[in-house]
Formats: C-alpha cells, structure tokens, sequence
DNA sequence: GCCGTTGTATAGAGCGCTCTACTATTTACT
DNA sequence: AGTAAATAGTAGAGCGCTCTATACAACGGC
C-alpha cells in the first residue's frame, strides 16, 4: 500500500480525515487530547503528507523559487542565502535553479519554476531582458534583483553600483591620487553604472577620468594593466570593473615588480571571498548581497500578500578597506 | 477563473479531457488532426499543465532532488552542474536545496525533498553520519557523493583522496623533495584519507612524513605554515589540505620573504578558481566534480528504473601542475 | 455477411488532500 | 431554565490531473 495517507492515519486514531488534516495544519481548532493522539498514530505509522495533494487541494504552495543564473559565482549564492533566510522565517520553502550561466537555461529554470506554481519567484538573472522579465511577472508575482528602468509589472531591488564607485573615488583621492584609472566591463550587468559612477566623481573633482576596457575576469584585468602602465603618465592608482579583474591587475603588477600598494593602489568591486585572501588583500566595494536577498523576499512576500503598487529599492555599498591602497 | 484547466482545453477542442491528456504527454495513440487541434486551443489558451495534480494523479514527479551541504562551496556547485546536466538529459527536473553550512539546515534540505516526493535524490552532504543517509535511502532511491564505507543501502560515488595525495608526493619526490610537510584538515570530510594516502605514499618511499595540524581554510594554513617554518629543518615542500590552506602558506611565506617555489614549493587540493588565479598559481589536485555529479545521476536512474544492488564508485583525480612548485 | 483486428476516442473512478457547511457538545449569560 | 455563543468534530464535494476499461469505427480475410 506505499505511503500511509490520512485516511490511514484518521482509522488508526479513530477519527475522522478531517481531523487529521486540521492537526496537520496546526489548526487550533482541535482539543489537545485529540491532537496529541493524532499525532501518535502519525508518528507510529510513519505518516508524511503528501504535498502534492495538499497544494492541488489548496491551490497554494506556501514555496517560493529563485532563478539564479549562476550557482559558481558567489553573487548569486550569497543572494540565494538571503532569499532562504527570510523564506525560512517567513515559514516557506524554498527551490532553486540555476541557468547555468545560459540563456536557455534561464528560460529552462523559470519554466520550470512555473510549472510548479510557486507562490513567487525572485529572479537573480542577468542574461536577459526586461520584456521576458515582464512576461513572468504577468503569471506570478515576481521580485528581480537587477536594474532595470523600474517595471511596473514588477519590484526590483538593486545595488546603487555608481555610488559605490563614488566610494572608491573619494578613498583614494583622499589619500592622495589623482591619476586614477579604471578598467571597465563592457556593457556587462552593472558595469555601465560603475563607469558613469566613477567618470562622474571624477570630473566632480576637476579630474580627468582615465577609463581602459575591459572585462569581469582576471584575463581583462591583466592585459589592461599593462597597457595602462605603458603609459608615458601610468596611472598611481587603478580601480577595476571588479574583484577578478582586479586580481589580473595585481598578478600584472606584480610580475613587472611595481610594489602594491607603495608604487600603485588596486582597488576591486564585488568584496568576493578572494578580496579577503591575505595573500591578495584587497580594497573593494563591498555589497550587502544577502540583504538583496532579503529584501527581495520581503518585498515578494508582500507581493504575494496582495500589493500590486511596484517597489524599487536600492541598496548602499561601502567600502572595504585592506591593503591593496595606500597614500600616494 | 484563474489558470486554464485541461476540461478548458477540452471544451474549446471539442474533444474529452482523456484526450487532452493524452496529447499533453506525448502518447501515439493519438491522430495527427487531433493532436494538432487540442495543443491549438491549448495555446490560444495559455494552458499549463498542472504539474500537482498530474503527480498527484500519476504517482511520480519525474524529479529528482539534488542536497547540498553550502551553495557557496564550487565543490558542491559543480557536482550540482554534472547533476543539472545528466538529468537534462534524461529529460528529468531538477531541483535544488541547500543544507546552509549547518546540519540542521542539511536536514530541513532532505525533509523538503522527501516532502516533495522526488523520484530520487542525490546527497551532496558533508555534516552527517552515515545513519541519516540510510533513513534517507530507506525512503526513496538515494546515491551520496561522499564516502562512507559502502554502505548497502544506497549507492555511492566519491573522490579517490589518497590517490591524490599520491600524486602529489610522486610529483614532489620526483622534483627531488624528500622533506615534504602535509598540513591536514582534522576529521573534516575527505581529509583523513588525504592524510593517510600522505603517510602511505611518503613511507613507501622511505621518506618521513610531517603532519601539522590545520583545517580548510586560509588562517589554519597561515598558522601551520609559521610552525613549519620555525622548525631546526624547515619542509622544502609544503602540501596543504585544500587550495584556501595553501593560500594561506603562500602568504605565510611571502610575509617572511620565502621565494615560492624557489625557496619552497607549495601544493594545495581541489583545483578550485583560487588556484588557477595567475597571482597565486597553485599546483593542486583536480577532482572531476563534474563527473561525480553526473555518475550520481547515472547510477540514481537506474536505482529509479528499479536497481537494487548497491555500487561503490571511487574516481580518479589528477594533479594540475602550475608554478607552486620547482625542483629542490 | 460475420468475426477478429487495429486504431482512436471517451467515460469515469480515483490520487490524497483542503475547505465549506453543518452537527453536536459545552460554556456563558441573562 | 432558556438562549446565544463558543468550541470540537465530521461529511462530502471538489482540486486537475492519470489511467483502466470500454466504445466505436473502419478494415481485411474468409
């Protein structure tokens, strides 16, 4: 006969199924005595409720499912960790999937995340655009944790990206730097605020952005820094498109003997684990990825609760100071 | 009236619900015309199969559950990626969970799996004993990437350590070491093979091991680094339990002004991004994570299709040499 | 013209729950 | 004592599918 059912449970306890479902569900409507007893014949025969039935039955899944483009890059998993700290204190369960860092996949994982039927969906996605953001949004409530030109069909919750390179502006002038460079990354998700953010802080501060291309990996990083530094001025400080980059600028720097920080500051973006390393060390902009998380949760919550005014907030970074930079 | 049912589809097709379902899963016993008309109104009408209520009505979820111990750890994300992969092609859902770094979290994962009745689940776990998996595995098909000693009631695929560990000390001794320090990671999963796969490898060739204390992390090979060093005769060779201890030693020695891998050369384990960062360029031992995630998959399928037997599968790592590490 | 096939389609009984409406029993309050 | 209100429990109709058993053509063989 497989899996007990209620009924098998409600016959063992000599009650009815009804009964059952009520001590299942925590109700309090239900007499210590019968509820002690209920759960005595649940516990004895190994009862598990069988969440298919009850979601049909109750047209809920009291689940919530976040896409994540990329389970390897610890953005997105640190976001996945506020996103189940909050579901989980909000009493919902949480299901996970990845895009794998394709397009495809994306569309793979919300589709498979809408075929569940989950109460909500967060998306941690960066691979495409508003309009099929928008199209999730019309079947579910849904929370994108990306920068979009504030949807109405959705909230989105984001880092503020140009204040954070403002952040990094203001250390290291304070310590002295004017040549300042930054390496960027294309049109890459977040790069293009990063770069307004730091050309605009510069030239608030009547100096001349140095901007290099570049990517959010280390390859970029390196290369650009050596261009940079076969400059007739090379620049005293270099502030990279993020972590990784800033990584490659660090191995270039080294493997031509400049001195970090004495001969030229390093700052990163992203405060990822290898920031922190002590054999790397670096300055960076650190963002509350597991408060994306949160809010996001919160804000989808309320969503499911009802609202339907759209919510976008954006969220501060700061600065993490170690010792890639230094006076000048 | 909300989602649009299969009688909906039926009714704008002018033909029964059976028949609906039939189209919706694919059966040959269906006419061209027929199906043709049915997946029409299907699309005009924007149905989505109910996927509660047809496991409900079917009895399976063609899903299986992937548990992993920490969503932040590359080991465990690959290992989910080769999952992801060999169940895509299957044609199987995937869905994942997270036991958060904490046992408790690990718990509430499988219980969340077990509650969505998934067809079978694949335990990326770490926190706990072998008896926990076999309550698991006594509910539904399970395989565990993790080694434990055979047990019979699931199967298992892990990695060879102390072959690794071999390699590691063949590539040493070969660049002539002979005093080669491990610093290990205590009783924490896989490292008390990677240290007695040292001892092995390093007494077989008449050599004496040097075990120091340490852990996973960066500061645990920072420390165990600064003893070494302090030591009448200090190792030439260095090899540390994982890639983050052994960017711990590298900065150890850096801050001492000990060349690497002239002055001492430097290995770590796992082959993690750390390690493939030009800056830091460790020689460590890959894993083919991948691949354990999807002969998990393999062997859950055929556990699924009604495998009894239980099969062991241990895989070979290899080592990936990169410029740690010089001759003596 | 009868029978057995073969190919399509349908009816209808579940799957294991939830939830509304209803009954039965106490307790509370004039 | 008599009624209202609160408390505890139950019956039974779904939820949206799957799947077995069955119906009904159309066809070929004798």
């Amino acid at each position: 006969m497989g899996q007990p059912t209620m009924d098998d449970v409600a016959a063992h306890a000599g009650v009815s199924r009804a009964l059952v479902s009520l001590v299942m569900r925590d109700s309090p409507r239900v007499s210590d005595r019968s509820r002690k007893k209920v759960l005595a014949s649940a516990n004895e025969l190994g009862y598990r409720p069988n969440v298919w039935a009850r979601n049909l039955a109750s047209g809920q899944t009291n689940t919530i499912g976040v896409m994540l483009n990329d389970l390897h890059n610890p953005y997105f998993t640190e976001l996945a960790e506020g996103v189940a700290a909050a579901a989980a204190e909000a009493g919902m369960e949480l299901l996970i999937t990845s895009g794998w860092q394709r397009e495809s996949g994306e569309h793979a994982a919300i589709e498979t995340l809408l075929n569940m039927r989950t109460d909500g969906i967060v998306l941690g996605a960066a691979r495409f655009s508003g309009e099929v953001f928008d199209e999730v949004a019309q079947q579910t409530p849904t929370v994108a944790v990306a920068n979009f030109d504030e949807p109405e069909s959705m909230d989105t919750v984001c880092n503020d990206e140009a204040h954070g390179s403002e952040l990094v502006v203001d250390h290291l002038t304070k310590l002295g730097h004017t040549r300042i460079a930054h390496i960027d990354a294309g049109n890459a998700p977040g790069a293009p605020e990063r770069r307004r953010g730091f050309m605009n802080s510069m030239s608030d501060r009547g100096l001349a952005p140095i901007v290099f291309d570049g990517d959010f990996n280390e390859h970029a990083g390196m290369s650009a820094a050596a261009n940079l530094m076969k400059l007739k001025e090379p620049p005293t400080a270099i502030f990279a498109a993020n972590d990784l980059s800033a990584t490659g600028v660090l191995s270039h720097l080294r493997s031509i003997g400049a001195r970090v920080p004495d001969d030229v500051s390093i700052v990163g973006y992203d405060d990822t684990l290898l920031a922190g390393l002590g054999a790397l060390s670096l300055t960076t902009v650190h963002q509350p990825r597991q408060l994306f998380g949160r809010r996001s949760t919160e804000l989808l919550l309320e969503r499911i609760e009802g609202r339907t005014a759209a919510k976008h907030e954006l969220i501060q970074p700061r600065l993490v100071t170690r010792s890639s930079t230094g006076p000048n």
